[in-house]
DNA sequence: GCTGTTGTTGAATGATCATTCAAGTACTTT
DNA sequence: AAAGTACTTGAATGATCATTCAACAACAGC
């Protein structure tokens, strides 16, 4: 048995770039190749396909969002501190030249929604942990005392997620670290009122 | 002289509902054909190449739109129930099986931005005009003393359009009636706070 | 160090794509 | 109704795409 020559994890994040730069449907195999510095051949070989390799970068990228999530929010005194480094991290990444500029997640979501299913089970389910994080997130602030319960801890996320889409999807059309600030900080007051 | 045998709005309108349905990239010159009726080669004539039809298609819908845009205001007795009508609508559109429940313009921005730039200053005149439509309303509804000035008409509108962004791409998750009226009636609350 | 197995390579394949253009067709003008 | 002009047609073109595969190379067990 010989075992395989590249680090898969490395692979995945270079074509998550790669996606994110031009999109799903506009990488060609040969910008892939370039990227991940792999052959045609052992793409096929380790991912079946295109589809499988979008699947598995998708996959990759969920868990390095997830391993990164509670940093936020460790070594803050209060759960809505940990919500605005969060935001403020956003707004830095929107602003970005590199990769993070993008939502991995969001992008295929809005690039390929209604189109293979196998795809969309995967984006469905990056979504749902990210929204999961949020909800627990809120439900330690209603603990805290720091929110009411005039709204749930579930339909704080989702006005949160739908900000957030929004927020990344305004960065498109004004990229300024100013503009994105002033909308983060009022859907952060938003969402914790 | 001989006048074109087809109905230029119809034909964009036409193209409209097929990008918008695969998305451009995935739109093929015969999916074109098909949805508009035209031949490649009377395509070509009149709009030069695929994206001279979309960027002709992206003012179509421009036009559309800003012809539609005040039905939603008139015939209310405050500027806020006219933003309602506006949000109520947008849900129901988002829920919709048909071409409008995506934004060809949020669409095309999310798909094609940072590509070429004949693309990108369409939509950007796209999405300003609607932008434009909403300043003019809170400008209104300060006026009438609906709102206060706490926050400007412009950082209001913002932040509206940040949230129908988010709206857009949350209902490709949740495309049910309940969650998003949910989520549209608290944006209207948060707007006009 | 020899052999079998498995990963790697990259040119070849066939499909699909946007685009072109010469032939055909219909309208307008006279 | 004849002639000219302009639009329409759709097969042909060349580029690009995802995918395959046979030759090659490196490792493991013996």
């Amino acid at each position: 048995m010989r075992s395989a020559e590249f680090d898969k994890e490395k692979v995945l994040r270079a074509a998550i770039a790669a996606f994110v730069n031009k999109g799903y449907n506009k990488t060609s195999m040969q910008d892939l190749k370039k990227a991940t510095g792999l052959h045609p051949g052992s793409i096929y070989c380790a991912f079946e396909n295109k589809e499988g390799l979008l699947i598995a970068a998708l996959e990759q990228y969920n868990k390095d969002r997830c391993g990164e999530f509670s940093d936020y929010f460790s070594g803050e005194k209060t759960v809505l501190a940990g919500l605005k480094n969060y935001l403020m991290k956003t707004v830095t990444n929107c602003t970005s030249s590199g990769p993070e500029r993008v939502c991995f997640s969001q992008q295929a979501l809005s690039e390929l929604s209604e189109q293979t299913s196998a795809v969309e089970a995967v984006i469905s389910k990056n979504l749902n942990d990210w929204q999961q994080g949020f909800i627990w997130i809120f439900e330690q602030a209603l603990a805290a005392g720091e929110i009411d319960n005039s709204r749930t801890a579930k339909q704080r996320t989702q006005s949160l997620v739908m900000g957030i889409y929004g927020l990344r999807t305004f960065a498109h059309t004004h990229p300024t670290v100013d503009v994105l600030e002033e909308l983060a900080t009022q859907l952060l007051e938003d969402v914790s009122r």
